[in-house]
DNA sequence: CGGACATATCAGCGCGTACTGAGATCACAC
DNA sequence: GTGTGATCTCAGTACGCGCTGATATGTCCG
């Protein structure tokens, strides 16, 4: 899974939503189906992308599983993103010429 | 300009490619469709969009445009980023209650 | 001025994907 | 075992978006 895919699957505002709401507590299906006001085979297909990017870890409670957010993932892809903050600005200035 | 907006930009591979391709040094569109060997319309449409999000300036250049990555929105993502993970980190271990 | 080149814009097509509804699976309570 | 509730999966539909081709604009050079 590559970072452009990590970006696909945080770029939908649902799943935004969801990676929000994981961020502060684990929660269920349930609460993320009352929470979000999405239906809940909605929520499910969403979940299923974070599962596959690796986002967000299941925990089966029961017939309840709870869903929690991944820092370490989180953070792979800020320093991804601080890297390609710094390259560019450390070639200020540099310009390739045009023919 | 949302931050799911910024992932949507920066999550189609040629976008990804460009963003990396403007990191190492400031390119005109010309250069850009030799490199990645997509169209010109077609590069010129994902400029664009990168235009949009604030992820790049322009320089004109006589009949050259030369673009440019700008540090600091990626810098602001990746803080985005950390942030929610710091989030997680903290709150780990507390679980909503289902019913 | 006229021709060539760089770039941007617009309309149209096709594919990916988000959303829906029905059905299947599993766990708990009685 | 039976029923109920939580969750997942599977087709089907609809909309968004990336790609293409033609066109418009603007700049340099002869």
């Amino acid at each position: 899974m590559s970072e452009a895919d990590l970006f696909r699957v945080l770029a939908d505002p649902l799943r935004e939503r969801i990676v929000r709401l994981l961020a502060r507590e684990a929660l269920c299906t349930c609460h993320l189906v009352e929470e979000t006001g999405a239906t809940q085979t909605n929520v499910s297909n969403h979940l299923r992308h974070l599962r596959a990017a690796r986002l967000v870890t299941t925990e089966p409670h029961g017939r309840y599983t709870y869903y929690r957010l991944r820092p370490d993932v989180l953070r792979e892809l800020a320093a991804t993103l601080t890297a390609l903050a710094d390259t560019a600005e450390e070639n200020t200035g540099s310009r390739r010429p045009c023919p």
